[in-house]
Parts: C-alpha cells; structure tokens; sequence
DNA sequence: TAAGATTGACGGCTCAATCTTC
DNA sequence: GAAGATTGAGCCGTCAATCTTA
C-alpha cells in the first residue's frame, strides 16, 4: 500500500481498501473459513494416518458405513456422502479392500449394483480411529466453541449445502 | 434408522442417536462444515475453470501476488499463503509461468530466494477472474447470511486457525 | 548446519470412455 | 437409451532427497 493512500480516507477509498465494503465481508469470512478447513483438515488427516495410517477419506468411508444400517451402503450413495467421485470411490474401495476393512457383495435386486460391506476388522478399525478424530475434532474445534455457537454454525453451514439425509 | 428406536426414547437413547451428547453436536457442526465447504469449493473451482480456465488454486496464488506490493512474493510465503506445500507450489508457479501469468525473479538480497512476480497479462487475467469469484461466492455462500453472522463466521473461523497477517 | 527452492517418485483424484444391466 | 460401476489417461499434490547459498 503506497503512503500516498493514507493521506485522505473517503468512504470511497475505504472501500477499495475493503474495510467498509459489504461485499469483502463475504469475502474475509470465506477466506477465513477456506483458512479454518484447510487447517483443521491436515490435523486430522496427519493424526489419523500416523496413529492408524489411515487417511481422512478413508475414514470417512468406514464411518459412512459404520452407521449405516448392516454397515453396508451402495457405491453410488456412498460416493455422494463421501463427497467423491463414482471412480475415485472404486478406488478408494479398492483400497480398503485389499487391506480387508471392507468387502464388496453384489446387490439382489440390481444386478449392476454393488455394496460396500463393513467386515469386522474394518468396524474394530474404525473404532479406533474414531477415537483419535473424537480428539482432534474436539480440541481443534468443538473446544474452542459453546453449544450455542456449535448449533449455529451448524445451521449456517447448512444455508449452504443442505443435508440430504437425516 | 429401524422402526424399533421409534417405540421409546430415553435420554440414553437420545445420546445413541446424537441428539443430547455435546461431543456429537460437535461431529455434527463439523461435518456440516466440511459439507460446506466441498461444496462451494467444488462450485467455485468449476466456475472459475469453465469461465477462465483457472483451477482455484491458481486463482489463490495470483490473488496473493495481486495483494501483495509490486504483485511479487518470496516463494516460501507464498505456498504459506497458498495452503501449499513448497514442491506444491513450485509446481504451480511452473504452470502458471508457462502461461505468461506470472514470473520468476531473482532476489537481491538473498540469492537463495526466488520471487514469483505477477505480469501484466497476469494481473488483467486476475481481475477477470476475481468478478467471476465475486459472484459465486457472493450467490452461494455472502448472500446467505447477514452482515452480523458474516463477522461471526469470520471470528469463529479465526478461533480454529489464527490468520498471521492482518 | 540451516533455509529456500527444486526434482523424482508416487499417491489419489477426476474426466471421459467402456461394460453391464435395467 | 439410462444408470451403476469400473478402467485408462492424465493432472495435481505430497514426501523425501538434492542442490545452492547464508
């Protein structure tokens, strides 16, 4: 910022530098809450792939499944709440699989689906990693809260992708 | 959920089911903000590739040299900045340099360091781009909420990961 | 020795195309 | 033809190792 901007604030310039303007409020809270995701996201994927190497996405696999009824869901539906492509779950599953956390079984009723099904060692695994998120989640976030602000944040969260489920 | 929760609910029920527990009120604001956020950050990454063919991460770098004076930055603060790692955004600055967006200069004082400096073709490719994130975030996530509850997103965001500058 | 930047190797995700079943 | 799932190709990011300079 030149010196020369600091001679006369009008309300114009206050606005271009941003400090009145409604707009670059919208704009300071998502830059915030871009900041805030990305933090908290590499804590919690750094934890839990160090303490069960098992990174974020994968969690989020097996605790879409864990509560779901049977511990089973079809790939379509568990690629949406876990907010990822059909071909990147494939191969995430993929993964999961191989490491036997989970299995798939072939659908009854349509023959071109398929489930991805929770196997024991996968739920026990779960388990444990969801402890360690319990942790983070908790420190990093849900600490730093009351009730009141985490209900509203909730909400306001809301505003902007709606839940499908629940 | 089955049909034989229905029948009665007790206040341990209700924890089973995340409705009393504080600790699940944080689960729940947690990952309605991570919800949230792929959200907008997948709408804005499409918009701003189909409209101006930049990834939001590009977008990210030229918005901080944009800012920055003399629209140059040291590398190591601009990954910071960027959310990137260093690898990661040599990388990026690589593309971005191919382009003609921006460029590499040496600096004077340290010649361990590089600059990356945004051109002029840069800075206009920027702007362009900057009226396409204006809107997107503006229709989906600004016009949302109101200038109070903006402010307490933003403060809120800053409990979880403190912005250095500013 | 440490710090800034880059490179090689690799993991993980997406898009588009394909296969199968409805 | 449309929907569910997979595969091939390619992009983008990270970690670990390396090079240069302080």
């Amino acid at each position: 910022m030149s010196t020369a901007t600091v001679v006369k604030i009008s309300a114009g310039q206050q606005e271009a530098q941003g400090l009145g303007d409604p707009s670059e409020l919208g704009q300071q809270a998502w830059r915030a809450l871009l900041r805030a995701q990305a933090c908290m996201a590499k804590r919690l994927d750094a934890e839990l792939e160090r303490a069960h190497r098992l990174p974020m996405s994968s969690f989020e696999v097996l605790h879409h499944l864990a509560r779901s009824p049977g511990g089973r869901m079809r790939m379509c539906d568990l690629a949406e709440q876990a907010q990822l492509s059909r071909s990147g779950l494939t191969r995430l599953v993929d993964r999961l699989e191989r490491e036997g956390l989970l299995e798939r079984c072939s659908c009854q009723h349509d023959a071109r689906g398929a489930y991805a099904c929770l196997t024991a060692g996968g739920r026990i695994r779960m388990e444990e990693a969801r402890r360690t998120q319990l942790t983070v989640v908790t420190e990093h976030f849900s600490s730093r809260f009351s009730a009141q602000e985490l209900s509203e944040l909730a909400a306001m969260a809301e505003r902007i992708a709606p839940c499908s489920g629940a």
